[in-house]
DNA sequence: TTTTGCTGGTTCATTTATTGAACCGTCTTT
DNA sequence: AAAGACGGTTCAATAAATGAACCAGCAAAA
């Protein structure tokens, strides 16, 4: 792993129950010698990515996020058209729908609502990168992206979550298969205990997968009826919200999805 | 400069005009080795700041800065503070508002609106760094923040802008004196020819310049009323949001600005 | 009050990763 | 057909990165 890649994935570290780390807490957290990581904090802070809380000392994410966000929104403008499709289906389901999107080693979140008006709820991070082989996200994807994210997949080890993560490749593999096979995926209890959900991809010009839209509930609210409810609306869904960003559903998913 | 820092540079040439760009394009633009430019944009992607459009080939700014940005917002939630206020003084005052934040090299932009209903506008960048010294929300920065940012800033070399750029460290100085004087920051025509500003600082808790709040328009527009007008309204709206925000005015700028 | 332990931060001899010139395959232009 | 441009790769030489040891300041424990 480079350099920039080491001091980057400090970056990953900050969620919202930890929203300042300092360096003796970065050390910790990463095993990097304490030198090597200030000298990796100073760097992303001289580049706006980190800024100093001026009482604590402690670092906590840089307006340079803040401004790339916006230019990235503003010459790919791909979340203020997925928000208004999850704000829908949070509006209209009442769970945790999340749209994702495929980085290097995992589902960056994109946005998400928690439409939930229960007590009990699928807690959500948008800190979090969904690991491909363990999520119904990740495994939308690789069943619709570039056949190199799979390999990629497959030349790693897969960390355990929880006892139902897939251990090994073949596990994997079965699960792309029957997200091929019928439209959608679902990888229940595999990266949280007790939740359920299902993923669907939404499509780019050239067919493949640009990103997920997911929901998950509790494990003893996804009922059969409530399982059908949600793959019929996500399916419908995406197939609008590919369409909004000028993308094209693959033919072999047309033969399965229900048309608008 | 180091690894990381050369490398995170490559993203700040991303802008509306520049929404994607090649290894060749990046290669011009910063004049580093072809293969050295490749290695630090395959780190990017690997990290998720960067992706590849599938067609092009050119490389995008990638999801990891929208997780980023929204993990920094839900931590340290300014923008969405800052953009009620922002909103309000573009609606009434019909100009260019905007707020920014200092990184170490420049005013990163938080928020922006224009609120102009004229034919003649400022542009806006978001992906804009502005120049300490060389923008009224630099030089408002610099006159009520930490005093090691105006040590920085006297440490390194002026480029020039315009014909209006301050061209020494002293007329820096005399602009940061005139600006704690009088309780704004009005630097006309020094960054952009023909664009007049007014900016002033709002507030943490430690009574120093978090960030700034401008208002630019073309000169034509900028007459004595309504710089009158802009630096009274500017000046409440960053004691509302200073306070909004748990922070303090120093008591020295309580003496200049009127109270709300 | 003194000692210990923790924090953020710095130094520089040693080590390792980075660098960039030269090269490659593919595609477009002349 | 040849030249030129693109994205991408290799590896000997080079420069940057590393991390153990150290520092000052502050808080906690003895």
């Amino acid at each position: 792993m480079s350099t920039i890649e080491r001091a980057l994935g400090l970056l990953e570290h900050f969620s919202s129950q930890t929203p300042e780390i300092g360096l003796s807490d970065f050390k910790r957290l990463t095993d990097f010698d304490k030198g090597t990581t200030h000298r990796y904090l100073t760097a992303l802070k001289e580049c706006g990515f980190l800024e100093q809380n001026p009482s604590t000392k402690a670092y906590r994410l840089g307006p340079a996020v803040i401004r790339l966000s916006a230019v990235r929104e503003k010459t790919v403008p791909l979340v203020q058209t997925v928000a208004q499709y999850v704000d829908e289906l949070a509006a209209e389901l009442h769970e945790l729908v999340h749209a994702a999107a495929p980085q290097a080693r995992g589902m960056s979140m994109l946005y998400a609502v928690d439409g939930g008006n229960s007590a009990t709820r699928v807690a959500f991070d948008e800190a979090e990168i969904l690991p491909f082989y363990a999520t119904s996200s990740g495994i939308a994807q690789l069943a619709y992206g570039p056949a190199t994210m799979v390999e990629e997949v497959m030349g790693k080890g897969l960390e355990r979550f929880t006892r139902h993560t897939p251990q090994n490749h073949e596990a994997v593999d079965e699960l792309i298969g029957q997200t091929r096979a019928r439209g959608y995926a679902s990888v229940d209890e595999s990266y949280e205990a007790d939740v359920c959900s299902v993923a669907v991809p939404f499509f780019d010009t050239d067919a493949m997968a640009r990103g997920t839209l997911a929901i998950a509930t509790p494990a003893a609210r996804m009922t059969e009826d409530m399982r059908r409810t949600i793959i019929t609306r996500l399916t419908q869904t995406s197939q609008a919200l590919t369409k909004s960003l000028g993308g094209r559903v693959p033919s072999q998913l047309l033969d399965i999805w229900p048309p608008v």
